[in-house]
DNA sequence: CGGGATCCAGTAGGATACTG
DNA sequence: CAGTATCCTACTGGATCCCG
C-alpha cells in the first residue's frame, strides 16, 4: 500500500469517519479481539470482554453481523447454541486495527503525559 | 511491526478502545487530515472541513492540543492570528489512521452491500 | 479573526427484568 | 443459553449569541 497517498478530506473522510465511528465505539474492537482466534458463543464472548452487558453485546454483535464482519451460526440444539466468528472481511479489518492498537500502546504514556501537563498548566 | 502479535483484550483493549473512541469521533480525523500538509489557521481549517461548526472545531482542536497531537501557535497581531500544526506525535498517528482509511475506502462498497442485504432480509 | 458561553436535541451506553 | 423489552442517564454534537 502506498503510504504517501494523500487522503482527500472532502471525498473520503466522511466514509472513513463513519467507519472509525463504527469501529471506535466502546465495544466493537474488544469483541473483534475476542473473536480473533476462534468462533465463540455468546456467553463465552461476554466473559472475555470484561464489563460488557448482554444488551451491549447483543447490539454490537448485531451491527457487526449487519456489516458482514461477523457471521452468526445457530445450532438448533437444546439449549440452543449460537456461534459467532469473524468473516474474511472481519479478519482483514483486524490488520489495520492492530496497527492502530500498536500505536496506541506505544504512545499511550506520551499522550497521558501531555494531558497531565495541559491540565496542570490550565 | 509484528503482524502476528496477539492483542490482549483484558490489558490493552481498554486503552486502544479509548484511543479509537477519541480518534473515532465525528471530526478528529477530518481535522487531522486538514492539517496533514501545512499549518493552518482556524477559519482555514473550518473551510476545509465541510460542515463543521466553530464550536466543534474549537472543541476538537482543544482536545487534540491536550493530547499533544496538535500545536497551537498564537501571533499577537491585530487581528490575532492563530496557527495549528500537527506535532511529531500527530504526524505519527496519521500513518496507522491512513491504513485504516485505505481499508475503509476499499471495503466501503462491500460493507454497504452487506448492510443492504441484511436490512432487506429482515 | 478566533473563539467563549448557553441552551437543546439526539443517541450511546447502562441497569434490570423478562422470555423461548 | 441467548437473547428481548424498558427505562434511564450522560455525553456528543449542533445552533445561536456574545466578546476581545
Amino acid at each position: 500500500m502506498d503510504m504517501t497517498t494523500q487522503i482527500d478530506a472532502s471525498n473520503d473522510c466522511a466514509g472513513v469517519s463513519s467507519l472509525l465511528n463504527r469501529v471506535g465505539d466502546k465495544w466493537t474492537v474488544q469483541v473483534v479481539v475476542a473473536l480473533q482466534d476462534d468462533a465463540r458463543r455468546f456467553n463465552e464472548i461476554k466473559r472475555r470482554v470484561a464489563g460488557i452487558s448482554q444488551q451491549m453485546l447483543t447490539r454490537t454483535l448485531k451491527s457487526l453481523e449487519r456489516d458482514g464482519l461477523v457471521e452468526r451460526c445457530v445450532r438448533p440444539t437444546t439449549p440452543p447454541q449460537v456461534e459467532y466468528r469473524l468473516t474474511e472481511l472481519g479478519r482483514s479489518l483486524s490488520k489495520p486495527v492492530k496497527e492502530l492498537a500498536e500505536w496506541a500502546i506505544s504512545h499511550r504514556a506520551a499522550i497521558r503525559d501531555n494531558q497531565v501537563r495541559y491540565d496542570t498548566n490550565r
